[in-house]
Order: structure tokens, then C-alpha cells, then sequence
RNA sequence: GGGCGAGUGGCGGAAUGGCAGACGCGCUAGACUUAGGAUCUAGUGUAGCAAUACGUGUGGGUUCAAGUCCCACCUCGCCCA
């Protein structure tokens, strides 16, 4: 103590001396002095290193990892500031905390820099990664445990990513088909479904992406499709909305495949897809998919010059396009026939491109009836229009829409007079007895197309050989090392592993002969749907995980991050974890016990002139750097946690985050001057509440308070970091009050050992509390406090503060008097009245009494210790 | 079109059906100051000198009591079509 520090303006950052110190006693919180300190400290005293196997219950506390795009900004702190404030206090509640970090280190980005600035990815990569780990994170005052960094470029991650593929090849799970896909002439390479917004790149989002033929590496994680489904109602600690979206995405309906057969080609058949066999008598024609094979070979010659033309065209658009219920509906007939297998009608076969070949089976039937984009295709083609299904069972000659609902069966022969639902069941029966089709139930989940015509990538373990085709590499032969020496990043000309003939030509290991590697890389998704597998064992060079440590860890208790990843990376994550344990490589059927997603950090963006997510591009980002300098890490992480409640929005505010800065600066001063004016006593245990003078107890008790509001604050069940703060505050400022009350700092001679302790008590019990939040400050003071002399350890290794229930309430309270529910009055009263002599209080108020004017009481309503509620 | 979520002072946001606006920002006045963009004190939903009245997107309803529950609607956001 007694430290000569310099005044801070805040505003300016400066460090400026005061030309005379007014205030002799107070030091001055400048968190400049301390933070990097303590984060050299931490370190050195490896607090945060998490213990594998220990017998203390572990907790498992994870964050997506981030890209190294090279310069986090505030908004990216946000989610690092949550996660590491559950960690630490699950540490402080005794638990083994496991709270790892790393990075997603493959992908475009690299490249593209690399081209623009003429590094190498891999520099670019490491360099970033070292300013994003040095400079920001560990300045921000996390607690990670880095020994188990993860880096998805290093081989001695990738190698693991590659035997994981291995496995799958083996079982079945990765595979090599032709199939339409998503190319993203941006990106120069194709992309899953799930990377594809609205018909453009995910990347680019004005990009449109184009569907191509082409053959590429699956994972199918289709065959997942039911338990990824059935799981979700295990997933009680998700939000909702994650959950029904990943639903929707799955996406499975139940129905039917019918079979149609093509007239005067009885050896021609096509079956459709339908989720209504029910309307199946009202068929108005069968309608094909642009893509759909048969299209050529059914196609008459008078018809041909149309249907190439509109195949053609189909090829330009996009899936939302092509499916969207606003747009006009286009289609050609292509001459042939079909005849309806219920009832022998025979109905013509158009092309459109609202079907869709890679769903179902690329071939539905029109029921203008009861499908709306049906209806609208028949009104203008001039197709019937047949009611098969009526709401009240009567018939209707002409149908003014599209009836979708339920309803009676009509015009469909044996089946009429049935419910449709029933009717459903039936005629799927009557299919099945008679050849033309069987119950089916349809995924909108689509396997995962994995490759990616990019070189920053994980390299896929197979070569092509001339003799054995595909063959997949040797387990012993892994990691396929991605080349780094001599590449040569132009953008052109596809992947620039296409160059590397030194790394393509091989010799297949099977027969021998020339064999070439494949040049596709993986999509960057594989790497991170298993990183959270790797950090229980990240040091591991025999095997991707030991299964005792992964199953000691697994699954994470706590995972965080935005909801942009509530499909993509949370479905694949889910997929691989199901695909591994079913290998028997983990224990668990769920990665992720509880999710929290956090809301986006927005700001002022004077480009657009509106409020828009914290972006380099919208030139609204507010850099960490600054900010550290200017008000230190923890008035960042206070401001951050403070702003909103975790999963809101989050709209940064200089202006706000001042006002944490002043609060930490309130807190500095009240603890700092106690311990410089000798106000606290060595013993600090809590003095026995009967001894303490009136402003003692309140003193008291409003400690235990905030212990119990706080506490119960951070539980997962709330999380609301916002409010836990303003308790904090609420303590400072009662403290406050109480040292001006009892004249603490001026005349601490005057104080009794009893509130000497209940003020060390108090100081200590505050910095155990925000802690978590501000970790700087508070192991600055903690280390300050006299009770801590000749002792050693960090306060975040510290037992977190229980309460004591009979000092959280108060025996004198305020009592609301209503009459017919309007406040009239409010009364002290002893806490613990009885109802009547609530009542009586009441009534016998002079504001009641006025209020009341004669008429009669016909009840009274008594909340015992809080109000009584006169009716007249 | 369907589903989900949100709508509270000048602003961010608090409120197990029981005192609306905790806490903070901003603002106003004062204190200390050569100074204040530091710090401290008091005040701050609206109208009113006041007593009081009115106030949680709109309109209904349930209830002794509704920001909170129910119904309809409006606006915004997200997901699905």
C-alpha cells in the first residue's frame, strides 16, 4: 500500500500526474497497473490448469472456438467475458472446471489473405492466432487452461480429423457419389446445404450459388436422421428455438411413395413422394423436376424444343426461387402420360421446377384441389381442378382455392365417406397390396457434402488409383500432410494442390501402380465437429483421445456461442458425437448438456446510419486494445455482462461502459481506504449480529443479501449477469452509507473490533462476489485485505460465500394498504403478523377509514408481510 | 401463409399474479475545485404549486389484484414454407 500512483483520466487514457494529491489515504485504481500482473501471476500459479480424472465433480466449460480472422473486436468479447465468468465461479464452487480454448483454423479466409497480402496462410494463420490469443484474450483476463490448445491447421490436430474420416469410410459413413450440388462461383468450390442462405454463399450473400452435377465426398448423416430428431427432447438445457430449428432442418414427413406407370411404356415407372396419398383421385398431372433422368426419354418430339429451353433456364435459379409461393409457377408438358394407379385416369407429365430432384424422388403429382401451389399451377395451365376431400362432406362443383385442411373423402371411389386421415392409412394399405406403392417417410436433411475444392483445408485420406479406383489411405500413413512448401495461391485454376505433382503421384499401397492423392480438402465444419472430443486429451500423439479422459470429461455441462450455429455446426457436432459413440469411441449420445446462445453485440454503424451487429465492414467495431488501455479488461467484462441479459441483443455504449469504470473505481476507493485508514481489522469473521449497533446490522445483513441475490443470480437456471451486478452496486452503495454513518474512514479509532471486522468481512465477501466478473480488481484489493498477510493463493481459488438464511430478511417491514387494489398507504410492521392483525392495521388506517366513507367491507385480502387489500 | 420470440421512462434494462421503472447511463441542482469531462450530495415516468390523476404497443377478458394469465389485433426480429 502507500503506492505512489498515478491520477488516470479516464477519457484520455493518459496517465497524468495530479499536480497535488488532495487525497493522502486513497490510492487510485488504474487498471494498468494491475491486470497484466495478475495475468502473469494466474499463470505462473497455473490456477486454471484443469485436472484430468480428479476426484472433484468436473464441469466441463466451453465456448465455440474462433476463427483467427486476426483481430477480435469487442462484440467477440462477449461470449469469452460469459463463459469465463461461469467458469470461474464453478471453480470457486469446488468444482474441477475444464475450460479450454483453440481455433478453427482452416478455411477461406486464409486464402484469400494470402492472395491479397502475399503470405502464406499458414504465416497469416499463426499470426493471427498468436496477436488473437496474446493480445486479446489472455488481456481480457480469461482463464483457460492453454496447455490444451487447439489448433485445427496443425497436423497434429488434422491427423486425428483424418482418422475420424478414416473410421467412417470404414463403416459406411463417408462416401463418394454423384450428386446435384451448391457451387459458389465466389468461393471457386461447393458447399453444403447448410452453407447456402437463402439461395446465396453464406459467405457471400450476394453471391447466388449454382447447382452443378458433379462427384463429390459425402457423410451420411442422413442415416442419423431419426436419433439427431428423437435426441432434441433430451436436450432439456437448449433453447427452444435451437431445437425447433434443427427440427425443421431435419425436417422428416410422413407419407407415401405411389407408383405411377407410364402410358403405352408399362416398364416405365415413376414413383412420387406425397404426404397426402389421400388426395390421390384428384391427380391432375404428374409434374417432373428439370433434372429428373426420365425427362429426355419421356419427351415427345413436338415437345422437345420447349423442355430443353425451360431446363435449361431451371439450371440458373436457385432452390428458393424455385420454391417460392409468391413467384408465378413455370412449367412445360413433355407429351408423355402417366396413368393413375387408383383409378386409371390418365394424366399428362409436365416438367417444373418447383420439384426438386434431390428431394423425395424428384417427381411429385399435382393436386390443384388441396395443395395451394398446386391449385395455382392448374388455374394457369388449365388443369382440373377435382375435389377429393370436402370439410363438411358435401361436394363442391368449382373450387375457389385449395382446400389443405382435413376433411371427408369424395370422387375417390371405394374410399369415399372415410375421414382423409383414415383414408391415408388405407390407401397406402391398398398401394402396397397392389403393387404401386408403400408407406415412406421423407428427410429434408440431406447428406453432408464434405469436399471442398480449396487448398487451406484438411486433406481427405484417400488416393485415386488407376487400377483399384478409390482407395483410402493407411492408417499408419496418417496425417496426409497438407503440402506448405512451394504452394502458390492465385485463385486461379482451381486448387493449387492440383500443382503439387510431387504430393499428387503416389503409389498405391494396395496393388502398387501410380496412383494420384485427392485434392479436395474438407469442409472446415469437419474439423470443428470434434475439437471439443480433443481438448480433454489435446496433448495425446497415439490416438485422437484416451476414451477414460474423453468420458471423464465428455459431455460439456456448459457450451456457449451465437445462434448463426444453431443448425451448421451444433447438428454437425451432434452427428459426429452419435457417429462415435456408435463406433465406441465415447460414451455419451449428446455433446452438449446446456447450450446458451448468445445475443449479437450491435452499435451505431455510420455507414447505414442504423444499429447494426458489430462488423469490420459496417465500420462499427470498438477494438479491444483501446478499450484495455483506456478502462481496462474488467470495466469491458462488467459493461458486457451488465448491457443485457445474455441471450438480448447487446447495443454497445461508451457511455455505459464509463459508468462500470466509476463503479470499479467505487469499489477500489471504499476497499482501499478502509485498509489504508486502518478500519479493518485483521480478524475479519463475521462479528455475532446482536453485538453489532443498528447500522452494523443493516450492514450485515445486506452482505448476506447479496450473497444470496448474486448466487442465485449466476445459476444456470438464470444467468443474468445484469442484475448480479446492479446487487453488487446495491452493496457498495449501502457500504457507502454505512461508512459515512459510523465515520470509518475518518475516525477508525472510534470503531469497535466488531466493526472492524464486519468491514473486513464485508470488503472480502464483496471481492469474493464479483470475482468472477472482474477479476483484476478483484485479486488486486483481496491481496490488499489485512487478513490476507502472511497467506498465499488467489481469491479465484477461493471457496465461493454462502449466506446465512436468517440474516437475508428483514423483521421490520413495509405493509402496502390497498383498498379495491389501489395503494393507499404503506405501514411498518413486525414481519410474521398474523392475518388478522394485518387486518386490523388496515382497517383501522385513517387513509381507509377515508377511503371507505361509510360503505361496507365485503372482504379483505391479507399477503402476509407484504399487503392487505380492502374490497368495498 | 405457419411457428417462435420481443414490445416497459430520454436511453440500456429491473420486477415467484401483490409497491411498475431495481441498477446503470443521461440530465438538473449543489459541494469540493484555478478548472471539471474527476469525486461527492440531492433530485429525475408524465401532468400538476399541491393533494392527486394517469401510466408497461392497441382493444377486450379473467382476478380482490395484471407488465406478468387468456382472446383478438398492430409493429419488429428470427426460423420454416
Amino acid at each position: 500500500m502507500g503506492r505512489a500512483t498515478p491520477c488516470v483520466a479516464p477519457t484520455s487514457g493518459a496517465h497524468t500526474m495530479c499536480p497535488t494529491e488532495k487525497r493522502e489515504m486513497a490510492s487510485q485504481y488504474v487498471p494498468q497497473d494491475i491486470e497484466e500482473k495478475w495475468q502473469v501471476e494466474w499463470e505462473k500459479l497455473g490456477i486454471y490448469q484443469a485436472n484430468d480424472l480428479d476426484k472433484k465433480p468436473k464441469y466441463y466449460s466451453l465456448v465455440m472456438f474462433p476463427y483467427p480472422s486476426g483481430d477480435l473486436h469487442m462484440g467477440h468479447m462477449r461470449v469469452y467475458t460469459i463463459s469465463d465468468v461461469i467458469s470461474r465461479q464453478r471453480r470457486m464452487l469446488g468444482y474441477n472446471v475444464l475450460n479450454p480454448m483453440g481455433w478453427d483454423a482452416f478455411g477461406l479466409p486464409a486464402e484469400n489473405a494470402a492472395m491479397s497480402r502475399k503470405k502464406h496462410p499458414e504465416e497469416w494463420t499463426t499470426s493471427n492466432i498468436k496477436f488473437m490469443r496474446d493480445e486479446q484474450l489472455k488481456k481480457l483476463g480469461t482463464s483457460y487452461d492453454w496447455r490444451r490448445e487447439v489448433t485445427t491447421c496443425n497436423k497434429d490436430y488434422y491427423h486425428w480429423t483424418q482418422w475420424i474420416i478414416l473410421k467412417f469410410f470404414e463403416n459406411g459413413l463417408a462416401v463418394r457419389k454423384e450428386a446435384p450440388v451448391n457451387w459458389c462461383p465466389d468461393c471457386h468450390t461447393v458447399l453444403a446445404n447448410e452453407q447456402v442462405v437463402d439461395g446465396n454463399c453464406w459467405r457471400h450473400l450476394e453471391t447466388r450459388v449454382e447447382q452443378k452435377m458433379m462427384s463429390q465426398w459425402f457423410l451420411k448423416i442422413t442415416k442419423y436422421a431419426d436419433p439427431l430428431l428423437e435426441d432434441l427432447d433430451k436436450l432439456v438445457g437448449w433453447p427452444e428455438r435451437v431445437r425447433v430449428m434443427q427440427q425443421n432442418w431435419i425436417g422428416r414427413s410422413e407419407g407415401a411413395e405411389l407408383v405411377f406407370t407410364v402410358e403405352n411404356k408399362p416398364n416405365v415407372q415413376i414413383p412420387v413422394f406425397t404426404t397426402r396419398p389421400d388426395t390421390v383421385f384428384g391427380v391432375a398431372c404428374m409434374v417432373l423436376a428439370p433434372e429428373h433422368p426420365l425427362v429426355k426419354e419421356l419427351t415427345t418430339p413436338e415437345c422437345k424444343e420447349a423442355v430443353e429451353k425451360y431446363v435449361d433456364e431451371a439450371a440458373h435459379k436457385t432452390e428458393l426461387d424455385r420454391l417460392s409461393t409468391e413467384k408465378s409457377k413455370t412449367g412445360v408438358p413433355i407429351g408423355s402420360h402417366v396413368i393413375n394407379p387408383f383409378n386409371g385416369d390418365i394424366v399428362p407429365i409436365w416438367v417444373a421446377d418447383y420439384a426438386l430432384v434431390n428431394y423425395g424422388t424428384g417427381a411429385v403429382m399435382n393436386v390443384p384441389a388441396h395443395d395451394e401451389r398446386d391449385f395455382e399451377f392448374a388455374k394457369k395451365f388449365n388443369l382440373p381442378i377435382k375435389q377429393v376431400v370436402s370439410e363438411d362432406g358435401t361436394k363442391v362443383d368449382e373450387m375457389k382455392e385449395a382446400y389443405t385442411g382435413e376433411g371427408t373423402m369424395v370422387n375417390s371411389g371405394g374410399f369415399d365417406g372415410l375421414t382423409n386421415t383414415e383414408a391415408k392409412k388405407k390407401m397406402t394399405e391398398w398401394a402396397s397390396n397392389n403393387n404401386c406403392g408403400k408407406p415412406r417417410t421423407q428427410y429434408r436433411l440431406r447428406d453432408w457434402l464434405i469436399s471442398r475444392q480449396r487448398y487451406w483445408g484438411c486433406p481427405i485420406p484417400v488416393i485415386h488409383c488407376e487400377k483399384c479406383g478409390v482407395v483410402t489411405e493407411k492408417e499408419e500413413n496418417l496425417p496426409v500432410i497438407l503440402p506448405t512448401e512451394g504452394v502458390e495461391i492465385t485463385g486461379e485454376g482451381g486448387s493449387p494442390l492440383k500443382r503439387m505433382d510431387d504430393w499428387i503421384n503416389v503409389t498405391c499401397h494396395k496393388c502398387g501402380g501410380p496412383a494420384k492423392r485427392e485434392t479436395d480438402t474438407m469442409d472446415t465444419f469437419i474439423c470443428s465437429s470434434w475439437y471439443f472430443l480433443r481438448y480433454p486429451d489435446a496433448l495425446n500423439d497415439k490416438e485422437a483421445f484416451a476414451k477414460e479422459k474423453v468420458n471423464y470429461w465428455m459431455p460439456v455441462d456448459q457450451y456457449i456461442g451465437g445462434i448463426e450455429h444453431a443448425i451448421l455446426h451444433l447438428l454437425y457436432a451432434r452427428f459426429f458425437t452419435k457417429a462415435l459413440r456408435d463406433l465406441g469411441y465415447v460414451n455419451c449420445d449428446e455433446p452438449f448438456t446446456n447450450l446458451l446462445s448468445q445475443g449479437m453485440v450491435t452499435k451505431f454503424s455510420p455507414t447505414s446510419g442504423r444499429i447494426e451487429k458489430m462488423s469490420k465492414s459496417r465500420g462499427n467495431v470498438v477494438g479491444t486494445t483501446d478499450f484495455f488501455k483506456k478502462y481496462g479488461a474488467d470495466s469491458a467484462r462488467l459493461f458486457t455482462l451488465f448491457a443485457a441479459p445474455p441471450e438480448q441483443e447487446l447495443e454497445w455504449n461508451e457511455d455505459g461502459a464509463v459508468g462500470q469504470y466509476r463503479f470499479l473505481g467505487r469499489v477500489w476507493r471504499l476497499v482501499s481506504d478502509l485498509i489504508e485508514a486502518g478500519a479493518i481489522s485483521q480478524n475479519d469473521a463475521a462479528p455475532a449480529f446482536d453485538s453489532l449497533p443498528d447500522s452494523g446490522k443493516v450492514a450485515l445483513k445486506l452482505v448476506h443479501k447479496t450473497i444470496k441475490a448474486v448466487t442465485k443470480d449466476l445459476q444456470p437456471e438464470r444467468y443474468v449477469f445484469n442484475t448480479a451486478i446492479a446487487r453488487l452496486m446495491e452493496l457498495v452503495n449501502g457500504l457507502n452509507d454505512y461508512l459515512r454513518a459510523v465515520k470509518a474512514v475518518e475516525s477508525p479509532q472510534n470503531l469497535s473490533d466488531g466493526e472492524k471486522a464486519l468491514l473486513g468481512f464485508a470488503s472480502r465477501h464483496l471481492l469474493l462476489l464479483l470475482a468472477p466478473m472482474a477479476p483484476h480488481i478483484s485479486e488486486e484489493l483481496f491481496q490488499m485485505l489485512p487478513a490476507r498477510k502472511g497467506k498465499t493463493g488467489s481469491i479465484h481459488t477461493e471457496a465461493w460465500p454462502s449466506y446465512e438464511e436468517a440474516l437475508t430478511v428483514d423483521d421490520e417491514i413495509e405493509l402496502v394498504i390497498q383498498v379495491n387494489g389501489k395503494i393507499v398507504n404503506k405501514i411498518p410492521a413486525r414481519r410474521g403478523l398474523a392475518k388478522q392483525q394485518a387486518e386490523e392495521i388496515a382497517l383501522t388506517d385513517e387513509k381507509v377509514k377515508d377511503k371507505l366513507n361509510g360503505s361496507s367491507v365485503k372482504k379483505v385480502i391479507v399477503v402476509p408481510d407484504k399487503l392487505v387489500n380492502v374490497v368495498i
